[in-house]
DNA sequence: ATCACTCTGTACGTTAACGCACATAAGTAC
DNA sequence: GTACTTATGTGCGTTAACGTACAGAGTGAT
C-alpha cells in the first residue's frame, strides 16, 4: 500500500526532472526531498534567500507582487513543468515577488547547494534550467499584455486553461475569492464572468470546486495569450532531448 | 575631430560590458561592432532568429509584444544599463516579443557565435547575463503588476523615470502618440495626463520634446513600480566586482 | 508666404470594471 | 438539527479609461 502511494509520487512526474540524462538524475536524485506543498504554503517572500529550489508534481504555485495597499498581482504560475527558485541560479538569489501555493499537492526539492553544484557544471541541468527560465519570461510578458488590453472573462479563461494544463483531472479546487485575488480583479468580478461561464456550459462549480466541461469552448472565450504560452513552452521544452545538440552550436572550441 | 566623437562612443558605455574584466573586454572587443540604432528600427521580430546581440549606448529599445488585432503592449524597456537578445543565451534563439528603437542613437553589437563561445565559458560573461535577465524579470514582473492595478499617470510618470534613467540630459525626444503605443493606452490619455504635469511644473513640452523639470516631484506621481524595478537594478548590477565571489559560492568542486 | 502634414487639445457619449452593501446558500462544528 | 462560518449572488452608484470626432497649433517643404 505505501509502496503504491510512493510510485504515484515520481520525481519524474516533474517535467524538468524528467528531462535529465541518466547520469544527471542520478546524481542529484539521493538529495531530492519529497514535500508536501499546502494550499497557502509561502515558498519564497519577497526578498527572502534560497535555501531549496522546488519540483512540484501536483502542487501549483503561484508568483506574485503584493502592493503596498495589499493589492496583489499574479505574474506567473508554475505546476509540474516547471520549477521555484530560478533566482538561484541566475545569480540575485531572491526576488521582488512571493511564492505561495494555490493548488495544494507535493513536490521535491533540491538544497541550494546541490543544485548550484550541478548547474555549475555547465551541462544538460544548467540548459535545461535557462529553457525553463525563458519559457517562465514568455508567461509573465503575456501577463503583462493580457492585464493591459483583455477582459476579466477572456483573463479567467486563460487562467483556468493554463492552471488545467498542470491538473490530472478537470476539476479545480478553489474559490472565487482565490481566484479574484491570484487575478488582481474584484470578487464579484469571477462571480459574474464565471455564472456567465456556467450558463453557456463550459464550467460547472460549486463552492470551491470548478469542473471544467468543454474545454475548447473555453479556448473559444479567452484571448490569444494562452495559445501564445503553451507555444511557446512546447517550442522550448517538449524536444529536451535536443537541448545539448542545439547548446553545443556554438560551444567554445578553443581554451582560453 | 574624428578622434572626439569616436572617444564619445566608447563600449563602456554601456553598463554590462563596463562590468566585464579586462581579460574577458580585450577577448571579445576586437569582435565589437558600433551600429547606428535610429528610431523605429526593429532589431527582432516575434519569432525570428537571433543573429547578434545588441548592447545600446545611446538608443533605447522597446520590448513588445503586437497582438492579433494590431494592439501593442511594452514589456520591457532596454538602454544602456541592458543588453538585446537574452534568448540567444537562454537558449530559445527566438521571443515571442518584438525589439524596436524608440529613442534613436548608437550601440554595439556582438554576432551570436561570438557571444556564445564567450557565455559558454560560464564565467563572468555567463553570471553577468544571467544577473541582468533577472533584472529584467523583475521589470517585466512590475510592468505586468502595474498595467493591472495602475492610473495612467502613475504608469506615464514610472515609464518617464525608466527613460530618463537611460539617457544623459533631461529631455526625451518623442511624440505624445509613441508613449501612448508604448504604454498600450490612448494617445488622448497622454495628452491630458501630461497636460496635468505640465501645469504642475513638473515637465515642460513641445511637440515631440519632453522636458523634465523636477524629478522628485515626477517620483512623487509614480507608483511603487519604479522604485522596486530600480532597486533591483541596482542590487543585481552595481557591485559587479562581487558577481564572481558571490557565485562560486556554490562552485562545484569536484569533477564528475 | 503658403501649403501640407503631423502633432496636440478638447469635448462627448459609452463602457468595463470598481467599491460597497447586503442577501442567500452551502458547508462545518457542536 | 442548529448555529456558525464561509462562499456565492445581486444590485446599485461611481469612476477611469475608451472610441470617436474635430479643432487648433507647430514644423518643414516648396
Amino acid at each position: 500500500m505505501l509502496a503504491a502511494i510512493t510510485s504515484r509520487r515520481d520525481p519524474k512526474q516533474n517535467h524538468l526532472l524528467a528531462a535529465l540524462t541518466g547520469e544527471i538524475f542520478d546524481q542529484i536524485s539521493p538529495h531530492l526531498e519529497l514535500v508536501a506543498m499546502p494550499l497557502g504554503e509561502v515558498l519564497y517572500e519577497s526578498g527572502g534567500q534560497l535555501q531549496h529550489v522546488y519540483f512540484p508534481i501536483s502542487a501549483i504555485v503561484s508568483l506574485h507582487y503584493i502592493m503596498e495597499n495589499g493589492a496583489m498581482a499574479e505574474i506567473a504560475g508554475v505546476g509540474n513543468e516547471g520549477v521555484l527558485g530560478i533566482a538561484l541560479f541566475m545569480g540575485g538569489n531572491t526576488t521582488t515577488s512571493r511564492a505561495a501555493v494555490y493548488t495544494g499537492g507535493h513536490g521535491y526539492r533540491l538544497k541550494a547547494k546541490v543544485m548550484m553544484e550541478e548547474f555549475n557544471r555547465a551541462g544538460l541541468m544548467m540548459r535545461l534550467m535557462l529553457r525553463y527560465t525563458q519559457a517562465l519570461i514568455t508567461q509573465m510578458s503575456q501577463t503583462a499584455v493580457c492585464n493591459r488590453h483583455h477582459s476579466v472573462e477572456q483573463q479567467l479563461c486563460r487562467w483556468l486553461l493554463l492552471t488545467l494544463d498542470r491538473l490530472p483531472s478537470n476539476e479545480l479546487t478553489m474559490t472565487q475569492e482565490l481566484i479574484a485575488s491570484m487575478l488582481g480583479v474584484r470578487r464579484e468580478g469571477i462571480t459574474e464572468t464565471a455564472g456567465n461561464l456556467q450558463r453557456q456550459g463550459l464550467i460547472s462549480y460549486r463552492r470551491g470546486h470548478i469542473t471544467v466541461l468543454d474545454r475548447s469552448g473555453l479556448e473559444s472565450h479567452t484571448c490569444e495569450c494562452y495559445q501564445v504560452v503553451r507555444k511557446e513552452f512546447h517550442r522550448l521544452l517538449s524536444d529536451t532531448g535536443d537541448i545539448n545538440k542545439i547548446a553545443t552550436r556554438y560551444e567554445s572550441r578553443q581554451a582560453r
